[in-house]
DNA sequence: TTTTTGTTTAACAATTTTGTTAATACAAAA
DNA sequence: TTTTGTATTAACAAAATTGTTAAACAAAAA
């Protein structure tokens, strides 16, 4: 028995759905379409998960950590001196996206139209009033020994979220755009993507 | 009989169906609520429309030009000198969006995951080269001048769709998270975005 | 007025999708 | 080796969704 039919169907079931619901959305889901993937007859995908919503339930609460995670590392680590932190929390949120690129068109398309099907995620990420609070604090600091300038964390936090997230998302599309005239591949856009957002927020921050 | 009564039901159908394909999917749409909404059986949705393809495929089509707006605009006017030329894209870009704000959710929705579906709206882009051809030439130039520093278009396009788009997706979200640390309301945020965008531009491309 | 054309409705049909069940195989424990 | 619980299948049922039709109706044309 190879590795991949060691695994139980219970197990297949969860990693075919999650690819379906993450590149297709709840609605565009067909539950008979994950049991065909995955190889089993549609009757076993009711019998371990009871219907198409307690299955895409357990895949939301599966990535849970995932999800927080997508929008806390941005934050960075508070032991880090200011600049070392943002560099430091930039990179490390870039990697988590381009690592799950289908998570953040998710959250957009599913958790943005149905705010009160995802209350569980908001309240989690209230903990990132604290370090929020925090990270304006260091730049206030920062800012008062005039090593950088002044700027709204709010503002930053978006802009780099922006940067970040939205060139993942539609890096197809933006190639597919510009086309030949720039011969990037996918990887090295987002090598260069990456780079860039640290540059822009650099130079953001940095007094003129 | 009042002006909205005056409409005909064919118009009606179509702007509820925009509303309803815009928000919810293709996939997420329902024939019957968008006549029920619109106050029709749903047999008249069929009899102007034949089919939900065919009546989502009208709106799309119906929507064509300002869908290839919301990615030439930010191309900005090539008549004016360089950074008046970005400024000016990147505000009228903003506005487009920010009047719109459905739109860009649904291009990442329907568009990315249903390539062949738009193959159309690929050629109609391809319009984009002449221009992002043109505007790399001006950066070149005024680099060689001394005025700016040299930056590659593709970069500059790809941060400025991320910054204006982003933000107009997901303010809800970012709004909720942080919650009441920003006081900020939707129209503040979104206001401050816009030139928040400028700002992060004119810093990327001012030599140090 | 009669005809014609296009609009509207209600009832129904077809299809798609999800969910159930009863029978059976299977594996592990007693 | 019976027993017990779980896993599996095929066939079926139910629900939801889309699409059709025939007949009534209204408006305009002849």
């Amino acid at each position: 028995m190879s590795e991949q039919e060691k695994k139980s169907k219970e197990q297949l079931i969860l990693e075919v759905a999650e690819s379906e619901f993450f590149s297709k959305g709840f609605d565009g889901t067909r539950t008979v379409v994950i049991a065909q993937k995955a190889g089993v007859t549609h009757a076993m995908l009711h019998y371990y998960f009871r219907t198409k919503e307690q299955l895409f339930d357990r895949i939301i609460s599966d990535k849970f950590e995932l999800i927080s995670q997508m929008v806390l590392s941005v934050l960075g680590n508070s032991e880090l001196p200011l600049i070392e932190r943002l560099r430091e929390g930039i990179a490390s949120h870039f990697d988590l996206v381009a690592a799950n690129p289908l998570l953040p068109r998710f959250l957009i398309t599913e958790m943005l139209p149905h705010p009160e099907r995802y209350h569980f995620m908001y309240e989690k990420l209230n903990s990132i009033r604290q370090l929020y609070t925090d990270l304006q604090k260091s730049v206030d600091e920062a800012a008062a020994q005039g090593v950088i300038e002044r700027v709204d964390v709010m503002m930053l936090l978006t802009s780099i979220l922006s940067l970040n997230v939205f060139p993942i998302i539609s890096s197809q599309f933006i190639l597919q755009m510009v086309g030949e005239v720039g011969q990037f591949d996918q990887a090295q856009f987002l090598a260069a993507r990456k780079q860039e957002t640290i540059e822009m927020i650099m130079r953001r921050i940095t007094k003129k």
